[in-house]
DNA sequence: ATGAAAGCGCTAACAT
DNA sequence: ATGTTAGCGCTTTCAT
């Protein structure tokens, strides 16, 4: 089968055509100068011999593989579902095609993710940093002066434009609302990695979305007079059962927490099922509350109060400001995305008749 | 700026290293016979140059490109949400990095993500056609003898190894269970775009899951002597709104339906938004069932009935299948997943009460 | 084990 | 407008 196994190129195109390869990949390219005559007649052979372009040649000569790459924590995760729709959606309307690498928040994945994208020669870069600490490979990309946009999670230091969604209005009055119902132990659960499992102000990562909720959790906390537990910030959940562990321990625990916050709609079902298991109502015996707003959120009972997240937009505005660097554009202004507090109906006052057989030391 | 703006290549590796070009991209490459000695000292030169692989030169030289193309209709779906994952995973341990095409369900989009894959060498498909009717796209993939999988939809026809959950048993449970329960109008809800909003025989889409369903429900009806209206049986959703429409239609008609079947949890969210606005009571008023068994689905109230599938497995197995015929092994037997009926409490017996004002015909 | 040289399929610079 | 000739950065014979 002498015209089944090579590819048909532009050459074979050319003299099929009747014309030199250069004009013809002029032709099939859309570029440079040709005459109506030659065009038909190079479409028309192109056609016949069934002739498809090979965009990896292309690429070597023009340095652009008109592909970028998007390295995220989690595909299953509705929030990164939908912000990987807002992303994809808008690099393909510019011409981009996407790159997924899920990392499963795996630091040592992210940086062999970004190794291997950098390979493929993608023209630019969106990443959400699985881990807070340090970023060698993230550095390095910037040094390098490849386009990057950081997503989700900043990188501090680091010059480079950033998506964020601001929830510090957001979280301040969700947790002023339970400081006022009369919370006085929360409890926060997070995958987010950060070496420890237990949060402390040696962590650093206040610039992490996750940092900034724990930050306005301690802030309202402070603000009533009282102090953090930081036995019961827990980070680095892996999956729904480890979720379920932790919020069994925080539930039941000597002192157990009266209310609690899920850094994401998945560790939020999560919990409302364990919550269920042990036979605590919501939110009777402990409040629950969730940052993303998943369709579902509305439905549960109780429904739940949320932290909601223009997600979409976040992931198109990351789109957006990467296309602009690639261009050479001057880098956009990172978008403002303000979340906002939906409360529904899974904050209640808190139980005053749980853990109170100890004196209260202050 | 002589060493910034252009790569720094094999051939000058190979200067530094006092060894050919040839020698170089072996040692750099890992193939190849080299020794210890050269090895070593371009390594070394390779680290001091910055040397970064050109993987595009690479893959035009080798014919290979390491990459495969996923074509899915919507990311924010956590069925493809999972089922990415799954792929992803596999097909990272494989060596193997995958370009996300995300089609909105759109015909258009989907032969053309498909064109982009093939300009980009990828060197394989997996592929959940969006359309259900003609495929020239994929016969001309499969044509062209390039690994290609199908996921979730099969085309008939098609000599492409196709990765299916039955559902045929759980579907016939479930049907079966609300014709007990004294259902005999039923409404079905799905996104599947098969140039009708209403089914009707003569579309064939028998052959993908939701044509399955829907041909399951029809059975089932008419074990009961019934017949299914195809008035009340919706194809081609988009959105959440347009759901919520569809719904208030089947619901309020002068003939309501009496349950609901969604399609997938995104429909099924959607659907019962809408029929609490509407002040129905689940199951009441109106039975609700969906396939897929998202983390939520036993956290609403009532907790939803549903056909649990597979569906990490189902991105694995495609993953697996696809490798194998890349590798050019022999045709790994498609998988056997099986759907299951979860009974929840969604279901319940059929409103006696509602649309009996007129005179049964039989 | 190593090197020279040809080749992968395309674009780009320079002619004409 | 068209053709000629060099590239792009890598792999792959084929010698030695």
């Amino acid at each position: 089968m002498p015209p089944s196994r090579r590819d048909v190129t532009i050459a074979d195109v050319a003299r099929r055509a009747g014309v030199s390869r250069a004009q013809t990949a002029r032709a099939l390219g859309g570029y440079g100068a040709v005459s109506d005559a030659v065009h038909s007649r190079v479409v028309a052979a192109a056609e016949e011999l069934g002739y498809r372009a090979n965009g990896l040649a292309r690429s070597v000569s023009t340095g652009r593989s008109q592909s970028v790459g998007v390295v995220i924590g989690d595909v299953e995760n509705p929030f990164f579902g939908l912000s990987m729709r807002g992303m994809s959606d808008t690099f393909r309307e510019a011409g981009y095609d996407v790159l997924l690498m899920n990392t499963g928040e795996s630091a040592q994945l992210e940086v062999e993710a970004i190794r291997s994208l950098d390979r493929k020669r993608v023209d630019g870069f969106v990443v959400a940093p699985a881990i807070a600490g340090a970023w060698p490979h993230l550095e390095g990309l910037a040094a390098a002066g490849r386009p990057l946009v950081l997503f989700d999670r900043a990188v501090p230091g680091l010059d480079a434009s950033t998506v964020l969604v601001d929830v510090s209005r957001a979280s301040q009055q969700l947790t002023g609302t339970l400081v006022a119902a009369g919370h006085r132990r929360l409890g926060f659960v997070s995958t987010l990695r950060a070496g420890s499992s237990r949060w402390s102000p040696e962590l650093r990562i206040s610039h992490t979305p996750v940092g900034r909720r724990i930050d306005g959790m301690i802030a309202a906390l402070q603000e009533a007079g009282l102090e953090a537990d930081p036995e019961t910030i827990r980070l680095g959940a892996r999956g729904a059962d480890d979720v379920r562990r932790i919020v069994r321990d925080l539930a039941t625990r000597a002192e157990p927490v009266t209310a609690l916050l899920a850094s994401d709609s998945l560790i939020a079902a999560a919990a409302l099922e364990e919550l269920r298991e042990l036979g605590l109502s919501v939110p009777g015996d402990i409040s629950l509350a969730t940052f993303d707003d998943p369709p579902w959120a509305g439905l549960v009972s109780p429904p739940l109060t949320v932290v909601s997240q223009p997600v979409l937009d976040a992931g198109i505005a990351a789109a957006r400001l990467l296309l602009a660097q690639m261009r050479g554009e001057a880098p956009l202004p990172p978008p403002h995305l303000e979340a906002r507090l939906l409360e529904r109906g899974s904050i209640g006052p808190a139980p005053s008749w749980r853990g109170r057989d100890r004196a209260p030391g202050d």
